[in-house]
RNA sequence: GCCGGAGUGGCGGAAUGGCAGACGCGAUGGACUCAAAAUCCAUUGUCCUCACGGGCGUGUGGGUUCGACUCCCUCCUCCGGCACCA
């Protein structure tokens, strides 16, 4: 039987529109109002595509394809993620070269995407992983590299312009080494030494010798936000601190700029939660506690003092100790040689605890140091303890316990039997017992007599303001954000653009010198130490290099007469590479810029337009590229504050068993299969059809098919009438531009004379519902509710399965509505029923403008409004469409429905919403 | 524990203060067929009723309103994030 034929469709249009460019973006037509729609680039996995991966990609081809309808210059580009972790254990798993297996499945997955028709410009495409490519985030780095960020200012700016203010005085230059503070000599007396740690000390890419999250299972360490519970984020193996020197991104110079950006974005609240949580702002005040001077150690602790952090210095009065965190500096100079054994045996053990340990374990351990600080309000000795509640990471690193009013205070309180002391009293002047557990809430302060009787909120303000004039402490904001971690004892990565002179000073190449390709390695697999693989690479890791000094900053240029260098080992984490591939999309063949800036202000005015992928990226990917952003926009490399102004998640798309998709569960549905089964058109179709793109959802090949058979019904409306019924036989119809009824033509020659008021009348009955429709899909196209476009689309269908006529412009018009959901289907069509279009140079339906409806249609002259008595409905009543409300109370009194339940009693009240519904109260 | 989000037929969902359940899946009955598939037609929240009709109904309990799936409060459940961050 003839009919819709998935399968002689799909691979003829795609071959079309890519011959005749029907989706090429000309980037320098700035005439046009722009629109970018940007997918999350995938890592292309040896496993290919499920049904997952098509939602968001589909979503956004809509919209792409819809935009382009309307007038819009589009950029929908898509390209591959693809260094990395996970790219190099399937290497390593396979024993094939990352290199080898990361073409090879870039191919699939592009052949995969290809085959479902989204209308990608694939010229744009880019591979991180390509020298070409990664020479520009290498470039990034050195940029890094060479900006500070100025906190009076709020902005990153070139080291240069450091220098200069140190150099002219603008600037104090700070005193790196603890110690009372020397007077400087002039910048350009100071070593060369001093002036690198000064500078690295402000650079916004910097070696820190940190305790970092070290993962022995994969050999390398990782960021925070790649840990999840102890274990690694990729594989789930244990992790573990130590000490190592790392690159590190200043990426805590920017939380506040971070969380302000928040704002102006168009995302949803709960992904700006997430990220606010993550960068985690709280405001407080730092309180300087002078150190009780030990008679028998006046040289060590005599003018030393411990800087606190605490958001609530309304409850200094009831500071009854101190706690330290067991890695702080101070801890050694503090221990009284009778607790030296005791503290340094807890410092031992603290250190050996996982991440993992201390999750698991919150029960208060700790050790008193033997010594005491003075509690600056009240002069009281209270004594110091190391405690592993107490983090290194964040704050000060120490803190004053409140035990009666902080839960882990208490607690630790209890533990050792520290004095527990009320200064804030419940508002409602209820008794509470603090010795039994914390009273956390705000209230009233008491026992504290500066700020006695006054509400927590003004107790903060003035003991703020109180420490200030004292001179003991200052308001303060901290962030949980810490820096971001960002080398990797890897091999499939970015390598640093980056040498060590053999003195151990580390300089970075020149720009002319990239990009620093990855050595061809045999072995690329992991040590087994904490030396990187590219260690192994010995003939490219040596080089010569000549050292230019900028006046404390360093250049250097590979020079085979120069002096004997170490390329950085290290590569960059995967995070590296999709940080800015949104700016290299708009043009990855330039070699002279990462992006030229006429192309950029164009295109990234207002940032990418619509940006959609999956939730899992809220706080890195989507931090990491802002953070980076927002340098290069201080430097004056792009033109907005912000890359992705709205972004959209996809909701997970879970297997038929409402479990999560994976191979272990055996649920999962590949896209090829769908493909082949129903067609590209069918499975887009059902994956917007589904719900909400937001919500998590499960598979349902049923579905499809459900989809499919709406396909085939237009299919069958418009071409292969069922044959068995003469009723349907030959709709499609050409009406005649004057519009009479004299003139209707069918497809195969005139209309009999007697069929031609049939004709007028179906084409009537359908002109408003096609008018609502367009106005449906458009609408719901705008707000992304696709499910509920392709249901309108489906009861349209429905009306046109009822007529036994259809004209052509209807036809046309509704397949033009169609096409962004199942472009092949659309275009098939329309070259079937107007085969004179090609002659007119039209390839695709997708190249003519999107409908327009007439509101004048949209306007029933009556309409059928509910009549409700008491609030329930009891009748309806047909109106004209502008009734006023006399007109239809006076109609509603006069139905006999409503009559039987007014029971003959007059309405005390009358509401009318016009056009909508009667209410009557009796 | 804290912070978000969500609870509507057998299932996916629609309705953002005004006709609850659009659209689709599934199911049941019928037409076509020797038969099946495909297709088409009808029914499909629930209870009472032969029927006409009517009662009840959007997790729970309350509130605001002429009117609540929708707004406010309480509780319950599920999902996601964070979690010794002072």
């Amino acid at each position: 039987m003839p009919g819709y034929n998935h399968a002689a469709i799909e691979k003829k249009w795609q071959a079309l529109w890519a011959s005749h460019k029907v989706f090429a973006t000309n980037i320098h037509d700035h005439a046009r109002p722009k629109f970018y729609v940007l997918d999350m680039f995938p890592y292309p996995s040896g496993q290919g595509l499920h049904v997952g991966h098509p939602e968001g990609y589909t979503a956004t081809d809509i919209i792409a394809r819809y935009k382009r309808a309307n007038g819009f210059n589009v950029m929908h580009p898509m390209g591959w993620d693809a260094f990395g972790l996970p790219a190099e254990q399937y290497a390593i798993k396979n024993n094939v070269h990352p290199r080898d297996t990361t073409a090879k499945n870039i191919a699939r997955f592009r052949e995969q995407l290809q085959a479902i028709g989204f209308s990608y410009d694939w010229s744009r495409e880019v591979d991180t992983t390509d020298p070409k490519y990664y020479r520009w985030t290498q470039w990034i780095f050195l940029k890094l590299y060479d900006t500070w960020f100025d906190e009076k200012q709020q902005k990153g700016r070139p080291i240069r312009d450091l220098i200069e203010e140190f150099r002219t005085g603008q600037r104090e230059i700070p005193n790196l080494i603890a110690g009372p503070p020397v007077p400087g000599k002039p910048w350009d007396q100071r070593l060369p030494s001093v002036q690198r740690a000064v500078l690295a000390h402000y650079r916004l890419a910097y070696q820190a010798e940190v305790p970092v999250n070290w993962c022995p299972g994969l050999g390398t360490v990782l960021a925070n936000e790649e840990v999840i519970d102890g274990k690694s984020e990729v594989g789930g193996f244990p992790v573990e601190r130590r000490p190592m020197k790392q690159w590190m991104l200043r990426i805590t110079a920017y939380a506040n700029r971070l969380l302000d950006g928040l704002h102006k974005l168009d995302w949803s609240d709960s992904l700006k939660e997430m990220q606010r949580n993550w960068i985690g702002q709280s405001e407080g005040a730092e309180v300087n506690f002078a150190i009780d001077v030990d008679p028998k150690r006046v040289e060590e602790t005599e003018g030393l003092s411990i800087t606190v952090f605490t958001t609530r210095p309304d409850t200094l009065f009831g500071a009854t100790y101190m706690v330290l965190a067991p890695e702080h500096p101070f801890v050694h100079t503090l221990t009284t040689s009778e607790q030296a054994e005791k503290v340094e045996s807890y410092q031992r053990w603290a250190r050996s605890r996982s991440d993992r340990e201390r999750q698991e374990d919150t029960k208060k351990t700790g050790e008193f140091t033997g010594s005491y600080a003075i509690n600056p309000v009240n002069a009281q000795r209270i004594p110091i303890y190391i405690a592993d509640y107490v983090l290194m990471g964040y704050g000060t690193a120490a803190i004053m316990a409140v035990p009666a009013h902080d839960e882990r205070d208490h607690e630790f309180a209890t533990k050792f039997n520290l004095p527990i002391v009320q200064v804030v009293a419940p508002k409602d002047a209820s008794i509470v017992d603090v010795q039994k557990a914390a009273f956390v809430e705000e209230g009233i302060a008491v026992n504290s007599p500066w700020i006695e009787g006054l509400p927590t909120q003004e107790a903060k303000t003035k003991m703020i303001s109180l420490l200030e004039e004292n001179e003991t402490g200052k308001r303060q904001i901290n962030y949980k954000l810490r820096d971001w971690l960002f080398s990797r004892q890897r091999y499939w990565g970015e390598p640093f653009p980056i040498v060590h002179l053999s003195d151990g000073t580390t300089v970075p190449l020149s720009e002319s010198e990239l990009p620093v390709k990855l050595p061809e390695l045999e072995d690329f697999k992991p040590t087994g130490t904490i030396d990187p693989p590219l260690s192994k690479a010995t003939d490219w890791l040596n080089v010569k290099v000549d050292v230019k000094d900028l006046g404390g900053d360093y250049v250097a240029h590979l020079d085979a007469s120069g002096q004997p260098a170490r390329r950085e080992l290290n590569t960059m984490p995967q995070w590296a590479g999709s940080c800015w591939y949104y700016l290299r999309y708009l043009d990855p063949s330039d070699e002279d810029n990462f992006v030229a800036p006429t192309i950029e202000k164009y295109w990234l005015r207002n940032g990418v337009d619509l940006y959609v992928g999956g939730v899992e990226h809220a706080v890195l990917h989507l931090l990491y590229s802002r953070f980076w952003h927002k340098v290069l926009f201080d430097r004056g490399l792009v033109s907005s504050d912000e890359p992705f102004h709205k972004l959209v998640n996809q909701g997970m798309i879970l297997g038929e068993n409402h479990e999560k998709m994976s191979k272990s569960r055996g649920n999962v549905v590949t896209s090829d299969s769908m493909v082949e089964a129903y067609g590209a058109d069918s499975l887009r179709l059902f994956e917007m059809f589904m719900g909400p793109l937001e919500q998590v959802k499960p598979w349902s090949t049923a579905g499809v098919e459900g989809v499919y058979r709406f396909l085939q019904r237009v299919w069958r409306n418009m071409i292969d009438p069922d044959e068995a019924d003469p009723n349907k036989a030959n709709k499609l119809l050409e009406r005649h531009p004057d519009g009479k009824t004299d003139a209707w033509w069918t497809s195969t020659g005139d209309l009999p004379r007697d069929q031609h008021a049939q004709a007028e009348a179906d084409y009537q009955s359908l002109l408003r519902p096609l008018h609502r429709t367009i106005k449906r899909v458009t609408d719901d196209i705008e707000r992304l509710s696709f499910n509920t476009a392709i249901a309108a689309m489906m009861e349209f269908n429905n009306l046109l399965a009822k007529t036994k006529y259809i004209t052509l412009d209807i036809a046309e018009t509704f397949l033009r509505l169609l096409e962004p959901f199942a472009p092949h289907f659309a275009d098939e069509v329309l070259s079937i029923i107007r085969p004179d279009l090609r002659g007119q140079g039209v390839v695709s339906i997708s190249q003519r403008p999107w409908p327009v409806y007439d509101p004048t249609l949209l306007i029933d002259a009556t309409v059928e409004i509910p009549v409700q008595v008491n609030g329930k409905l009891r009748s309806r009543v047909t109106v004209p469409n502008d009734a006023d409300e006399a007109t239809a109370v006076a109609a509603a009194l006069a139905d006999p429905e409503v009559q039987k339940f007014l029971a003959g009693k007059e309405p005390r009240k009358k509401i009318f919403v016009k056009g909508r519904m009667v209410n009557l109260v009796v």
